[in-house]
DNA sequence: ATGCCTAGCTCCGCTAGA
């Protein structure tokens, strides 16, 4: 199974790189995130024929996740659902989505799109916001599953876990997506029983980054960050073939600034 | 290394993204 995870802001502007993708690489589930159409909007038939079924939830404008799926989802989850504080966070319906699926081998796999809010400047209020929901998600995986769970959950985290995920650190010190306290929230996730995918198979690799800014030509000249994560539960490592970063629609014409990282499973 | 892109929304300039 493969399996992959891809920003897209806006998929109205996407749409055909999205239907391309799926054909050249034939993935059978991917997660987008910031579709930023309401959730009866959905570009969806252009995907359908193509064989998906299509689950996404979205606002006005802004956000909005969705899983396209080649196997039919068994049930389903949206948002904060089930935890008693989810109205502080009103936006997580367009942030979090998950569906459970199974095959010959598996006989339950949760798949999860996921996009943690950007934190805007430093120690603004929606900076502690994103801090709070990166928190919070952690409880909502504790209210629902565990450690054991075959569990993927992939998506824009916003955050690079390490010096090592940007381009130039000392530039780049304390600034939203790299700041301390966002690498030690991450951790606190990953502390549920997580593992960031593509450092299991590459420990030490530097300069892969999934998204690279609009501006400075800085996809031309590599200076990106690692802010899109597959982070999978223990019984999953061993199935894992590959995970890597597919730059070539970076490179299409009018692209998204993230590009989509892709893993391979055994099931 | 902060707005030099980009997208959406509301009206042709603003906010947000990261």
């Amino acid at each position: 199974m493969l399996i992959g995870t891809w920003n897209v802001n806006s998929i109205n502007m996407r749409k055909d790189h999205v239907s391309k993708f799926l054909q050249e690489f034939s993935v059978d589930v991917l997660a987008l995130q910031e579709t930023k159409v309401k959730t009866e909007n959905f570009p969806g038939l252009l995907f359908k024929k193509l064989g998906y079924e299509i689950y996404h939830h979205g606002g006005k404008g802004r956000n909005g996740i969705a899983l396209l799926s080649k196997i039919k989802a068994e049930d389903t989850k949206i948002g904060f659902e089930g935890l008693k504080d989810a109205d502080f966070f009103p936006d997580a319906k367009e942030r979090i989505l998950g569906i459970k699926i199974s095959n010959e081998v598996l006989k339950e796999l949760w798949i999860f799109s996921v996009y943690i809010p950007n934190g805007g400047s430093v120690n603004s209020d929606y900076y502690f916001y994103k801090l709070q929901f990166l928190w919070k998600f952690r409880d909502f995986l504790e209210l629902y599953f565990s450690k054991d769970t075959p569990l993927i959950i992939m998506g824009d985290f916003n955050v690079a876990p390490e010096d090592m995920d940007v381009y130039d650190p000392e530039i780049l010190k304390e600034t939203i997506c790299c700041t301390e306290r966002e690498k030690n929230a991450f951790k606190a996730l990953l502390e549920f029983g997580l593992f960031d995918a593509l450092r299991l198979k590459y420990p030490d690799k530097q300069g892969i980054f999934t998204w690279w800014d609009y501006q400075f030509f800085a996809f031309q000249k590599n200076q990106g960050m690692r802010l899109d994560h597959i982070l999978i539960t223990h019984p999953l490592i061993d199935k894992l073939e590959d995970i890597w970063v597919e730059k070539t629609p970076r490179g299409w014409k009018k692209p998204s600034d993230h590009t989509p990282l892709l893993a391979k499973f055994n099931f």
